[in-house]
DNA sequence: CTGTTAGCGCCTTCAG
DNA sequence: CTGAAGGCGCTAACAG
């Protein structure tokens, strides 16, 4: 392995000099130059990372926590992971995966070692221990779905109240009438999880505010429960003819129910999943509003490195505490364009 | 941020005492110990990975490349990335993803720098110019997927050659006479994939030595060439009664065709699919043979792991540059357990 | 415009 | 059983 030492002795130079053409820190003339480059392609010098990162207590590396489940896997994890290292990228950063089950251990380990030097944290829960953690150690994290917003720390999400709204109001300007809207499971809400509550809270003011019958039902963790609930929903009078979903677990699932119950989608049934993976469209191109995985990935990428700012070299910033809030970005629902929301047919 | 000399001057002894203490490499007296032990705790002592490292030339740190295909994702792809840092964690290693678009620039980059000590190639395609970059490097690698036999480098694949005759085999012994296989799409056959190619010749002897009339059809990367095959192969007379399918990327979109064929699945035709993700059903809890992420994932790292071996610090190992074939791990398919394949129905 | 030097934090010989 | 010292590779302050 060529060192600084090596290129310098082949290009006759000193080895700050190579540290200077390297950094371009210092007006270095052309002949010198070049004769360094030359130097480094010959021996195809590389910089060792860790002896910049001891130099400069910067890796250029940020950590991103996945929130795991044991023996369970979420494809919304993997599809972030990607995102967000491509994000990292884009900032001059490279991602650590910490897949670690016990959250807190292995971000601890990654921050105090200074293996990172920032973090971003996916999945956020209420009352996460791991916020506490990260702000306790002053390590530098932008979560990715909002949290506590009393954690201040930064954060990016979907604006799920409005995309639910406009998911429903959407289906309601095709005209229907009697719309269903399918929450988040129980469990999810009983643990108030941002996006539960939020999407709740959207189909609940849309149900007030516009002209249309909206029944709102809550999903279920189990399976069976929720097999009984959506034929619940469907069997319900006067029959639904749009079904708006958050719960997007067992989208496939639920189809299959639909097709089931001897609805065709979308002439009997109009579907409108809220939060779909880009591009994932399970099998069928519904009208549907997309998690902005990319966008979410550059944004929380963006807060994770200006959360470094603050908090230079020990990482220990006395300085800015909260002024105010933390810095965020709540991103707008779209609807995905190219399909629209079939209307009702006339006559039942 | 604590370094060992606070610990030492906290704890009344020298530095290098910390360290001995830590690496656990020489005697220490128990009374020192603990002493030294409360310092770190109090301190919040951490050793920083970028001395260790310098120090050590190691980082224990292991790359993942992930191949991108630029706007697209795979969701085999996140879910590998999981499941190998997963893998690595279990060996003591963190995961740096690599997932620029240009294959062989970051990873020189992170193999050159020192950042990582080893790199896993996810879905390497034959003539991947990433294997002679890492082989002229000398950084240690392990491949997932089957490269190039040639490649000399350590790999792990499923079998899939044994996974399509299997599904064959199982088809044909619950009853089906007259079974459809789908193969890979034309461009993957074309570019002579290993999975695609290895797929193929399973179809084909099993084809000859069954006693079932198995007819074999390629895929298509367009979807519309792909839509109108799959109308072909359901069109057949005499009809198949069983479609074994290896091209998994629009498993939902052929299912919605097999419905609007008329048929209903697995009454009227059994659909048994090779290689789909574990717990991904596509929402259908249809008899198939998974691709065994968390075991390949767990093997592939053992591998990168071991060729470490084979070339330490400077990893420019002159030594074992093949002493016969590089190590591998082919997998043996299994059918997944809980669904059975339904045999044909007995008149038509 | 370029060279010399000290030190980032750690580990590991060598000396006591 | 413990301490002192050197160096891993790099950069930035300090000379020239």
């Amino acid at each position: 392995m060529a060192t600084i030492k090596d290129v310098a002795e082949r290009a006759g130079v000193a080895p700050s000099t190579v540290s200077y053409v390297l950094s371009g820190s210092r007006k270095i003339s052309e002949a010198t130059r070049r004769a360094v480059q030359a130097a480094i392609a010959e021996l195809g010098y590389h910089p060792r990372a860790s002896a910049r990162t001891l130099r400069s207590a910067r890796s250029d590396v940020l950590a991103l926590a996945v929130p795991r489940v044991p023996g369970e896997y979420r494809a919304v994890d993997g599809r972030f992971a990607i995102d967000v290292s491509d994000a990292a990228r884009s900032h001059g950063y490279d991602l650590l995966l910490m897949t670690d089950v016990d959250g807190v251990g292995g971000l601890r380990r990654v921050a105090g070692s200074g293996l990172a030097d920032a973090a971003v944290l996916m999945a956020v829960e209420e009352q996460d221990p791991r916020i506490g953690a990260m702000r306790e150690l002053g390590f530098p994290t932008a979560l990715l779905g909002r949290g506590d917003d009393d954690s201040a720390l930064p954060w990016v999400d979907l604006d799920w109240e409005a995309a639910v709204a406009l998911a429903l109001r959407e289906t309601a300007a095709a005209g229907h009438r009697h719309i269903a809207f399918l929450a988040s499971a129980d469990h999810e809400i009983a643990a108030r999880r941002g996006y539960a509550v939020r999407g709740l809270d959207g189909a609940r003011h849309t149900a007030r505010e516009s002209g249309a019958d909206i029944r709102v039902h809550h999903a279920s963790g189990d399976p069976d429960v929720l097999r009984r609930r959506v034929r619940e929903v469907l069997g319900a009078r006067p029959a639904p003819t749009a079904l708006v979903v958050q719960h997007l677990h067992r989208l496939p699932h639920l189809l299959a129910e639909v097709a089931t119950a001897g609805l065709r989608v979308p002439e009997d049934l109009a579907v409108v999943p809220v939060g779909t993976l880009p591009d994932d469209l399970g099998g069928r191109l519904l009208p549907r509003i997309e998690l902005p995985v990319a966008e979410m990935s550059l944004a929380v990428v963006e807060l994770a490195v200006k959360a470094m700012a603050g908090a230079p070299s020990g990482h220990r910033s006395q300085n800015h505490p909260a002024p105010g809030l933390p810095p965020h970005r709540l991103i707008a629902p779209q609807m995905a364009p190219g399909a629209t929301i079939t209307p009702p047919k006339r006559h039942l």
